[in-house]
DNA sequence: GGTTGCTTGTGAAGGTTTTCACAAGCCGCC
DNA sequence: GGCGGCTTGTGAAAACCTTCACAAGCAACC
């Protein structure tokens, strides 16, 4: 198989959540459809598409639940994933809470902390346990994925210590570079960054008639 | 000027965050070395500053504090920019309490929510204002960025609201599709679907051993 | 001042992704 | 069964992005 792109895959889940959303009113979709729920085009759709497969019949389109069946498979949404999530700050209490994991296949079935006074307690169904006791909660848990959610400062320790673990996949909220810990894939979501993109979208209209130039030239 | 790519874009904010954490620990800085902790190579951190000018000094490198002022420019943070939170539940709330966006120039000057046991409280010092009271709200105290983290039936409301009211971008925690509403940039954070894309990193290896077929075929 | 070592800036090459455009195929109707 | 309308799947073309490779230029040293 092919290398599939980034973007791909991004585009995937997407087409994903959005069938998922339509499943039931409709039986069938256009890649035409398609494309404009997801401000994509309808040959990328199917480009997207035809990468795994043949999944449409011509002139009618694709199957709404067949699709979305496919596509958990590609996704690797075919069955439950088990999450930890490291930090139970602000950010990570809101993510203990968010119903929107589970519903879409992912479980928490751990939380950690450094802070004494929040080990022992429970939040949400899910008792908050201490750094120290990580490596043994996730194998026993058997954990695949950990939400970093702790200050940047304990990123780059948390990551190491769920590599040692054995979690398969980590998604961090800290604003730090984390390479990948071979074989444990790393991803980071940075707020800031994000907004930045944003920033720069405001401002790049002003930057094309007014270059930028060095300090002091 | 030409066209930036949204991941030149990302780059060069990752850039920007690495300089200013090494910030007067060293005076330049090569490709090379700026290569190496963005995770990216010597040639494509060059290309992306070419885009905007030239700002190294052969032989020596990138001036650190020059190339922070160079990629502030380039991004629009020359200046601060001032932030609504619409939605103070879970999420809002740690986005009202994140430390990381005053510092990396984001001001928070506004909060709104439409629970009536919440407007007329305030959170880390600002006062939480009822959806009704949006559009006067953003006009008076210049809201530029909205930062949607309402439930997602309520996201196209207030993008449009948003959108009336004149803001120029938005960030949307939201899980479903906004378009932009012209003028208004739209950009969504999914965090179901950034799991969705470690999950198909983890399965990939396997789909491509045992290729998805369609269902019952 | 010339030589050596190093690093930028950048055309050109190479690779990847997106868009185009159309043959192949399904459906319903006459 | 044949026709017309519609939609997929896909090579080919176009657009875009990354990597290569090297001339140009700076600094330090002899």
């Amino acid at each position: 198989m092919n290398k599939i792109s980034e973007s791909a895959v991004r585009r995937l889940s997407l087409y994903l959540r959005l069938l998922r959303g339509i499943s039931g009113e409709q039986e069938l979709i256009s890649s035409q459809e398609l494309a404009e729920q997801s401000g994509s085009t309808s040959a990328q759709v199917r480009k997207d598409l035809s990468l795994f497969g043949s999944f449409g019949q011509r002139g009618r389109g694709y199957s709404v639940p067949e699709l979305i069946d496919t596509l958990e498979r590609i996704l690797g949404l075919e069955r439950r994933w088990r999450v930890a999530v490291v930090g139970v700050g602000k950010l990570g209490s809101a993510l203990l809470g968010y119903r929107g994991l589970s519903e879409r296949g992912f479980d928490v079935v751990a939380a950690f902390d450094v802070d004494a006074g929040k080990v022992g307690t429970e939040l949400n169904g899910i008792d908050i346990r201490s750094i120290d006791s990580l490596p043994g909660v996730v194998r026993e848990r058997g954990v695949e994925i950990g939400i970093i959610a702790t200050p940047p400062e304990e990123a780059e320790r948390i990551a190491s210590c769920l590599a040692d673990a054995g979690v398969s996949a980590v998604l961090s909220f800290a604003p730090i570079e984390l390479g990948d810990r071979d074989p444990m894939v790393v991803r980071t979501m940075d707020l800031a960054l994000e907004l930045e993109r944003l920033t720069f979208a405001l401002t790049s209209a002003r930057n094309a008639a007014r270059p930028i130039t060095r300090t002091g030239s």
